[in-house]
DNA sequence: CAGTATCCGTAATGATACTG
DNA sequence: CAGTATCATTACGGATACTG
């Protein structure tokens, strides 16, 4: 079998051994894709997403924000008004996770049974 | 905009918000897409996998591929012989996942330039 | 509301040495 | 070759309190 369609020669790795680990280094994070996943459909206020996300603190989220920011993944709109509101988006470069973040879904919905009964099972044998 | 083509009324949670945390869960590693990237082509053994995962650890490498081998991601054949040989491969659950590293794979390789131009600039600005 | 600022514990990762 | 074992370090992330 061979499913490698692109010829990597020419790839430059940039300190990366691999494209692979590239993506890595920006989806990386414990909650970014998460945090992806729900912008997909459209913009999000801080709080909103603290909800959405239940596990997530509210200085990690904080963080998390701050370097899909930087990376220009998302784009952070402050409305200058009291109490204060700011929304979170995808920008147009973050648009091009989505097939990621989408693949990573439906593989979720289809097979997150499967594995919760494969981790049971694998505790009582330990 | 509506990206969300699924009903997710029913996905039961295991203790998880959403089915990409999930997902998370199993491939979320540093390393793990990156060596499920490697071993789409066949079958690979460990020393081979260090070589192509150069900023690995021998022992991160082991303690991966462990918890890849629990969650039924992959197999580990071993020969008995002197000196040892022990092959690793994609299970066909594992192959389940192909999808979204070669996801992971196309972003990096149509991506990264930008990614590193726009970090480079970020610390122009600290 | 949308954050910062501190402090702190632990899990993740690394370095190095050793082995069937 | 394909690992373990041990020790050290760091980074990740959490709890809590405070603020424009």
């Amino acid at each position: 079998m061979n499913n490698q369609q692109f010829d990597l020669s020419n790839w430059q790795s940039h300190g990366y051994s691999c494209p692979v680990e590239a993506t890595l280094d920006i989806i990386g994070g414990k909650w970014k894709s998460v945090i992806l996943y729900h912008l997909i459909d459209g913009e999000i206020r801080f709080n909103e997403l603290k909800r959405l996300v239940p596990g997530i603190t509210q200085r990690m989220l904080t963080l998390q924000l701050r370097e899909l920011e930087r990376d220009g993944i998302i784009h952070r709109e402050v409305y200058k008004q009291v109490p204060p509101k700011v929304e979170y988006s995808l920008t147009s470069f973050g648009e091009t996770l989505i097939p990621i973040i989408k693949s990573m879904l439906h593989w979720g919905i289809e097979h997150t049974e499967k594995i919760v009964q494969h981790r049971e099972q694998a505790e009582v044998k330990d």
